[in-house]
DNA sequence: CATCACCTGTATAACGTTATAGAGCCGCGC
DNA sequence: GCGCGGCTCTATAACGTTATACAGGTGATG
């Protein structure tokens, strides 16, 4: 349908070959040449046929972005950026919905339908290890968020012990005692679940304060309804916590609704903390305390990695990179809103 | 890289088209040879080069969706039902963000950039009717959400106006008599703007209550702080409102924040409405009454109609579909949450 | 003046697929 | 026995691009 080089040439009166060259600059041509062919471009209205173009070249100039949910405002929040990065890059960014389902993260990794894509971010949930090293399709691969250890592929992910003992640190700090955590999972999925729960470990421990199983809440998942049940659960305790650190953002706002609902005040009655800095929780009521990784930094760095993997350019630094993030205080931890 | 047709063909012992054939039904292949063939398939682990094929075909399998932000959920939730709809249909869908940038959504009305899409669903917002028409790409459009009327494409919305009308009615009833509206807009963009202030106009006639202007808010945008700043100026006002009726779900949670820091009970003092039902609204405190647009027909409609435009079918019904909606009370209305 | 290197531009072979034209083969009816 | 239709399967020409090999011309150098 479109105009294509062919009809390029005729006008311009050179060669396919000549106006390729004028177009992606292969191969060096001379003014005047380059002058007609370039009229003829602009014309005709002349762009290239990526399908034609990326059969020749072997690359589809698609990368896709994995993510378990994208109805969870921190991914949506990332993949905003990550396609404005691709962008940048000239390529078109995909979003696959794994919707935290083991078979389609192992489809994803094989390539098996995806043979369409240059390369992939994922943020696997259920897939480990043996998984990952099980790949088979041979393009890029970067993994954002969750850990899989010791696996040839660049990793992009917040330090999460460390940020959890950021948000236990702050919560002793303001004198809380009983500190609850929402979030822990039960298989071996979700590493970092794992991990913000041993930083909550760690950082009671540091503070002198003793770990009470009981206060360490499981959830399926980890959206808002999680999270309210889970708080429902803990305020039916004999001994309610005093503070809660939810997984993310998410699972604390629905502790917060769940607290509404009976009737407890926050944060002079329970604190809460969350993870993800996701806009709505500076609207929630009270605004909500929280750890917000550097969202720009992962988005943008892991396009980057994967780009570069893909055109074959040497990356330098370690497989995996730590993100810088931040504590923000606000009204679910008594820090008055701005 | 990968096995191709060729491979199969060798293994097999047929030629490369019988292998075309089996893969894609087009001719007719004896019993003996499919086996064999498929036997071939299996062994190497084949799977089309899409490129290729999409080259050949003229098509390339993928369509987009075009949104101004990603990051409200009412879009994410809109484009996680579309996803899964479009690789139902075999296509692969790609999220495009005009980020309400008219320059963005001319681009992608012209397919400029965009010669990998077989087909368009856009929500637009700078774009008007002069811009559709005179749009040159001549791949299927499909519009979402916003009006652009008199051209000759799918439109799929619900109906503003009676959607209006619904949430007026409910704060007519529970007796609110100095009703808001936030989210109007200066200029001729965001059709559905000026639709649901129609709507609010109506609805107030008809319950014999006056059309004050210093009630209709404008706002820029559609987001949350947009809804907090355009309350904390009606709050300023002499005479306040007594209920607020927003744009959408995001401006109503953002008055939610005004009311709260400027310590207005909701709904005692002032109820609060909102369109969209996102998931955020159903744990506010208080949670939200929406006007719930039915997503899933809405992303559904869109995918199929888009894609039977694109496979050249006949498409029965009318150009425009007005898609149903339901009133969701909640507690920002008075009504306990369930 | 011959040789050589260089610089432009051209012709053409892929890339992997699908659709078209046609080649064998078999059995049936005249 | 011959022609013919139907059934499988094959050979091959596209699709639009890019990279390779090559051709023609020009200027510089010995």
């Amino acid at each position: 349908m479109g105009v294509n080089l062919k009809d390029i040439a005729q006008r311009a009166g050179v060669s396919l070959a000549t106006v390729s060259n004028v177009v992606n600059g292969y191969r060096p041509v001379g003014e005047r040449t380059r002058q007609r062919v370039q009229q003829a471009i602009d014309e005709l209205g002349y762009s290239p046929n990526l399908g034609a173009r990326h059969l020749r070249r072997g690359r589809t100039g698609l990368i896709a972005l994995a993510i378990p949910e994208l109805t969870n405002p921190y991914f949506a929040e990332l993949a905003e950026i990550a396609i404005s990065e691709a962008a940048a890059l000239g390529y078109t960014l995909v979003m696959e919905n794994t919707a935290a389902d083991r078979e389609a993260e192992l489809a994803l990794l094989d390539g098996s339908r995806q043979r369409i894509i240059d390369g992939l971010i994922l943020s696997p949930v259920r897939v480990g290890r043996e998984e990952v090293l099980a790949r088979t399709a041979g393009s890029p691969l970067v993994l954002i968020g969750e850990g899989v250890y010791d696996v040839p592929h660049d990793h992009i992910a917040i330090d999460n012990v460390a940020a959890s003992h950021a948000a236990i640190r702050h919560l002793v700090a303001i004198g809380r005692r009983r500190i609850a955590f929402i979030g822990a999972t039960p298989g071996g999925d979700r590493q970092s679940a794992h991990l913000r729960v041993r930083g909550y470990r760690e950082a009671l421990a540091a503070a002198g304060l003793p770990y009470r199983p009981l206060l360490v809440a499981r959830t399926d998942a980890f959206g808002r309804l999680d999270g309210m049940r889970a708080m429902r659960d803990l305020l039916a305790l004999g001994d309610p916590p005093d503070a809660v650190f939810g997984y993310n953002d998410l699972v604390a706002i629905g502790a917060l609704r769940a607290l509404a609902e009976a009737g407890h005040r926050v944060p002079e009655d329970v604190a809460v903390v969350g993870i993800d800095d996701i806009e709505e929780g500076r609207f929630t009521a009270p605004t909500l305390t929280t750890i917000a990784p550097d969202k720009r930094v992962i988005g943008r760095l892991a396009v980057r990695r994967l780009v570069a993997r893909i055109e074959g350019a040497e990356v330098a630094g370690p497989l995996t990179v730590q993100t810088p993030f931040r504590l923000l205080r606000r009204g679910s931890t008594g820090t008055p809103d701005a």
